[in-house]
RNA sequence: GCGAGAGUGGCGAAAUUGGCAAACGCACCAGACUUAGGAUCUGGCGGUUAACACCUUGGGGGUUCAAGUCCCCCCUCUCGCACCA
């Protein structure tokens, strides 16, 4: 064995064998219980950075500590291969998408292996490859024909200099998630899957998400965003028309003074017709259109609005209220139309000062009188109903359900549950994307492909080479002849959203291989769902939302039995360096090879797990990164002096017998394996686990010194220390492991259990405290009994200074702690 | 504004859930061994103080024999959503 610690060949000599006996495969059905645990995968951008090898760190502590447990465990990697950066490169070195994405995956992939991860190779997937989006594509003729997916027309958000289309979940701030331009407002046909069929299956199910983190499942239930009231119609004074609004407060409806219209309401066409205020609503709704794009980045905007010259009629009271268009109401929520009680909405209120409307106040909350004319702002407190005919003197909650019941019998109202979730527009004008199996044909209009014509295969994906260019630019793709009638028709060009790939990978790796279906029905019900799911907090809303969407689905069209996607959820912190997010611009990056070069993987490993614990931000010190390395070698040193313990035949260990240092090691060994068990179970805590081990090779001690221990108690805690770091610096463990005798490799050993028997101590070291301060400390026998305890600390000789002969009032001992005396 | 989380030494962080605040590591200081040390080993290391002591977990109050931990009020920071009727 080397005396120093040659992290290099150690770790080329495992990956290679690991690379031979592939030990982390698993079979699509497991015959033992099942652990799976997965890690986001990677966009194919280039190279890994330091967030990935922290994120494939944990996860692969996680998997190599559970098959330790005995766990059948499901750990594999793939590639996130369709979208934007390819398209990009291939436009700036004249290549195709596919050869740019298959080199970075090619050589991630080398990277990831240097890093020592436990995957099951076997699985690995790329989504861009036809074997992958063609159950895509099948999946979705089968959601058409449930109308679970849907074309129509609709005002999109248009990046343009992306070219293409954006969900609104990829709209920030008004401006696109990738490239930071303003976005704009455009309409087109496009494709929809229908997510709100799913709301309130989403929003009900995040309270069995027990395993996630709250402020996920707070940022989902706040982006599903449910909201239950009345919906009631106001006829148009001297016409037929009327206008169903939605209110979350039908309590107030006896203090409408108002009534304001989105300026996308289609009613404000037509209503003002013939009257004089026509051209200024016009005008209104032209200016309020192209200021709404500007504003969206700001947050308050001043309230303004127009007279629209017509009435409607409140059915509640027949009461008739002028209509306004305004600026602030938004089509795309509710009804496009709010009924305006400016005593009861903040928003309604500055609209009625700024344009002298009359407020009412109609409930009065406990405790103020609410005057009308000198309110300084709207009351939203619930209350008693006051001015509102029969309902007057009922409390805020009861009087909402009577108003909404009133309104149902009446005819004019019914009960209402709105969502500002809405479907998931999934076309995308992009060439670097699944194509969307549809034909469009003169005569018979759209019409989708036959399962068995599939794949639509994506130029340069399959067999026929490709051009680079978009879709609807390339006639050898598009022409085509229709699946129905057989006359020439032209292929769907738009390609779908880059998260429709991403929303179903996890359940493709349980079978990845499966020809005959999008995924092996036995393999699903075996594997899935996901025990332990670990990614960045950046997809707590889209990526995880569109997954729990699919597997819902996926389990309603039969493919699958769960009905959530992850049960566990690990968000993990980002890295840092100085202080900030690693970027280029700030010239702050660490580059994972060359620390890999400098370090080695273990090295690299140990120290990104013991900075801080995972979901925490986690700020690279390469001083840090130093000291994770000297305790390898230390230990590497520990155990290559002692080679000798190891030549015995194990004898058992007698804890009365040994000497004092021994019998201190023998312990610390043993609750080291209970502390390091728990940091780990209870909230993958490695950076508490790991400084567990750190104090046990301290109290060994020193590598020169360590043979004058017990020769058997020094090989246990040797023993342990390599199983209880195995899972977090894997290649460093093994080699220990073989060059000391051991036959087996230690990925087939199983986790150590400790001993509450070792692990006991046999004194004690407790507190005394006068008044809650401490005074004294006292070394007794574990077993001393509490009067023992109040005499021994009473003659202590500190205690006996302090209380210079005052009679304590009270004796307080807490077992094993402390003794503390009031007086 | 709404929602979630955080605030502990020079730094990263611990604290068996109410019981010795600062484990473990980094940095720093001293010593040992060395031709040498940016290797290794040993010891020290929250603040004030000559010392006895006293103070210390963002600030203020409270509960308790005992509070980083529980309760009330306030401040600061980070993240997400944001005219959602």
């Amino acid at each position: 064995m080397n005396d120093r610690y040659d992290f290099k060949a150690i770790e080329h000599k495992w990956q290679e064998r690991w690379q031979q006996e592939e030990p982390n495969r698993v079979p699509d059905v497991p015959t033992g219980k099942k652990y799976y645990v997965l890690e986001m995968f990677p966009y194919p951008s280039g190279k890994i950075h330091m967030g990935h090898v922290r994120n494939y760190t944990i996860g692969d502590v996680i998997a190599r500590y559970k098959r330790m447990r005995g766990f059948e465990v499901l750990h594999p990697m793939g590639w996130d291969a369709f979208g934007l950066p390819a398209e990009n490169a291939a436009l700036k070195h004249g290549i195709h998408p596919a050869v740019w994405t298959h080199d970075n995956i090619d050589y991630m992939r080398t990277q990831l292996k240097a890093m020592g991860l436990s995957y099951d190779w076997k699985r690995e997937l790329a989504t861009c490859t036809p074997e992958y989006y063609r159950w895509e594509q099948q999946l979705f003729l089968r959601m058409l024909a449930q109308g679970l997916a849907y074309r129509r027309e609709t005002t999109v958000n248009w990046c343009e200099d992306c070219q293409t289309v954006l969900a609104r979940e990829q709209v920030i701030e008004g401006t696109c998630w990738r490239c930071d331009q303003p976005v704009m407002p455009r309409n087109m046909a496009g494709w929809f899957f229908n997510i709100t069929r799913y709301a309130e299956e989403l929003l009900s199910d995040l309270d069995t998400l027990t395993g996630w983190p709250e402020r996920v499942v707070a940022m989902q239930r706040n982006w599903i965003g449910k909201s239950t009231g009345l919906a009631c119609d106001f006829l148009v004074d001297g016409s037929e028309e009327q206008i169903t609004i939605f209110t979350t407060r039908p309590d107030t409806i006896f203090g409408v003074t108002f009534m304001s219209l989105a300026v996308e309401h289609p009613l404000l066409k037509t209503l003002s017709s013939g009257l004089p205020q026509h051209e200024a609503v016009q005008a209104f709704i032209q200016e309020t259109i192209v200021n709404k794009q500007r504003a969206s980045v700001e947050h308050e905007v001043e309230k303004r609005g127009v007279f629209t010259g017509r009435y409607c009629i409140n059915p509640f009271n027949g009461e008739r209220v002028p209509i306004y268009a305004a600026n602030f109401v938004l089509m795309e929520y509710g009804t496009g139309a709010v009924m305006a009680v400016p005593a009861h909405d903040q928003r309604d209120f500055e609209f009625a000062r700024a344009y002298s409307l009359p407020v009412r106040v109609v409930v009065q909350p406990e405790g103020e009188i609410l005057q009308e004319d000198s309110m300084q702002e709207a009351s939203i407190e619930p209350g008693m109903l006051v001015n509102s005919a029969a309902f007057t003197g009922m409390q805020s909650e009861a009087a909402q359900q009577v108003i909404i019941n009133h309104a149902q019998q009446q005819g004019f109202g019914r009960p209402h549950i709105t969502y500002k979730l809405r479907d998931w527009g999934v076309s995308r004008q992009r060439y670097w994307g699944a194509p969307i199996p549809v034909v469009h044909c003169e005569y018979c209009g759209i019409v989708p492909v036959p399962e068995e014509e599939l794949p639509v295969l994506l130029p340069g994906t399959g067999k026929a080479s490709g051009s680079n260019q978009p879709l609807h630019q390339q006639e050898e793709f598009l022409a085509t002849s229709c699946p129905a009638c057989g006359k020439p028709a032209r292929r769907e060009s738009d390609t779908f959203d880059t998260f429709v790939e991403s929303s179903w990978y996890y359940i493709r790796y349980v079978s990845p291989d499966c020809d005959t279906s999008m995924v092996d029905k036995n393999a699903a019900m075996a594997w899935l769902p996901v025990d332990q799911y670990i990614g960045g907090v950046e997809h707590a809303i889209l990526h995880l939302l569109y997954s729990r969407f699919f597997t819902k689905m996926l389990r309603d069209l039969g493919y699958i039995g769960a009905d959530e996607p992850f049960t566990n959820l690990l968000t993990q912190g980002m890295v840092l360096k100085d202080g900030f997010k690693m970027s280029k611009s700030k010239g702050n990056v660490e580059d994972p090879n060359t620390l890999i070069e400098q370090y080695g993987a273990d090295t690299v490993r140990l120290f990104s797990l013991f900075a801080a614990p995972p979901e925490r931000d986690l700020d690279w010190n390469p001083q840090g990164v130093e000291g994770a390395s000297r305790f390898l070698a230390r230990v590497y040193r520990l155990i290559a002096v002692n080679m000798a313990c190891f030549t015995g035949d194990g004898a058992s260990i007698v804890s009365k017998k040994l000497d004092a240092a021994s019998r201190q090691v023998y312990r610390k060994t043993h609750q080291t394996i209970r502390r390091v068990t728990e940091s780990i179970e209870s909230n993958f805590h490695f950076n508490t686990a790991i400084a567990g081990v750190m104090e046990l090779v301290n109290t060994i001690g020193a590598p020169e010194a360590a043979h004058k221990l017990d020769s058997a108690v020094l090989r246990q805690s040797l023993e342990t220390v390599l199983l209880l770091l195995f899972p977090m610096v894997p290649h460093f463990c093994e080699e220990l492991w073989q060059a000391s005798g051991h036959g087996q490799a230690l990925a087939q050993s199983t986790w150590p259990e400790y001993s509450a028997e070792a692990a006991r101590e046999d004194e004690l070291t407790i507190v005394i405290q006068i008044n809650g301060k401490l005074r004294g400390k006292l070394q007794v026998p574990a077993d001393t009994d509490d009067d023992t305890l109040k005499m021994l600390a009473l003659q202590e000789e500190k205690v006996v200074q302090q209380l210079t002969g005052a009679q304590p009032k009270k004796i307080i001992v807490v077992q094993k702690k402390l003794v503390n005396i009031v007086v």
